[in-house]
DNA sequence: ATTTGACTTCGAGTGCACTCGAAGTCGTAC
DNA sequence: GTACGACTTCGAGTGCACTCGAAGTCAAAT
């Protein structure tokens, strides 16, 4: 059940994984670490089912994930998300924080990549010599 | 001993760790662990000597560090630079495999710190209102 | 009725990269 | 000569983010 229009989709937790490129390992432990935003619905009174609200979200936190925000930030900013629209200006305080932390991590994992761009140049005048 | 002219420059490792950005301790470990190209030189018969040539190897792989390659490749890349000339062809491909995984890496960040930017926007038209 | 497969919980285990603490040595300063 | 500070080795410990295995449940298929 991946494809569908219905606007309750209601995917299992193997969907989800397909989907967001998780385990459903992680997806358990994301859980149980507090990143997902409330308790996600139950069928046959124990398996877990998705809704597209929570399939997004997992997608978002997967984004702060790749670009390096520890688990605890991100349990942060979603028990903030918790508390409702007055949190607002502190997940956007907490938001623009890490995008000035990666900025200058990618800054910075860019000028080592030119450094052993240099290092793969001197490599090669040596090779087709 | 920081600012010197002299050819052999002979560092001791906390200069080193001053220079480098790295602790002593992870000076220590990235030695034992095979990532310094040969013995560091001994000064006292026992505190460690650093040459110029040791600092510029260990300031390259704080790039390949910071590029994200794990220690086991920097020490398969150590050991193929301590055999010689020959396996320049294999030191070659592995810094250029490196490459390859590196700008893809950025380009993922550079995604998802777009969903991050579009995210914040978001929470800015929403508190400025 | 039993088998299958997808799920469930729980706690323990893994891999990685450090990081620390204890106990000892050595050379210079007082 | 002793106190100090910077180093030494060694093994153990830490923090992080998963990842796994065991034992059990449940609904649908044969």
């Amino acid at each position: 059940m991946t494809i569908t229009d219905s606007p309750a989709a209601a995917l299992s937790i193997s969907d989800v994984a397909a989907d967001t490129g998780l385990t459903t390992s992680t997806l358990r432990y994301y859980e149980q670490a507090g990143l997902l935003r409330g308790q996600i619905d139950r069928a046959s009174s124990s398996h877990r089912r998705y809704t597209d609200d929570d399939v997004r979200w997992v997608v978002f936190i997967t984004k702060l994930r790749s670009t390096g925000m520890p688990i605890r930030d991100i349990r942060r900013y979603t028990e903030l998300a918790r508390e409702g629209d007055h949190t607002t200006p502190a997940r956007l305080a907490l938001l623009v924080s890490h995008r000035e932390r990666v900025q200058a991590q990618l800054a910075d994992m860019q000028r080592s990549l030119e450094t052993i761009d240099f290092k793969i140049a001197t490599y090669e005048r040596f090779t087709t010599r």
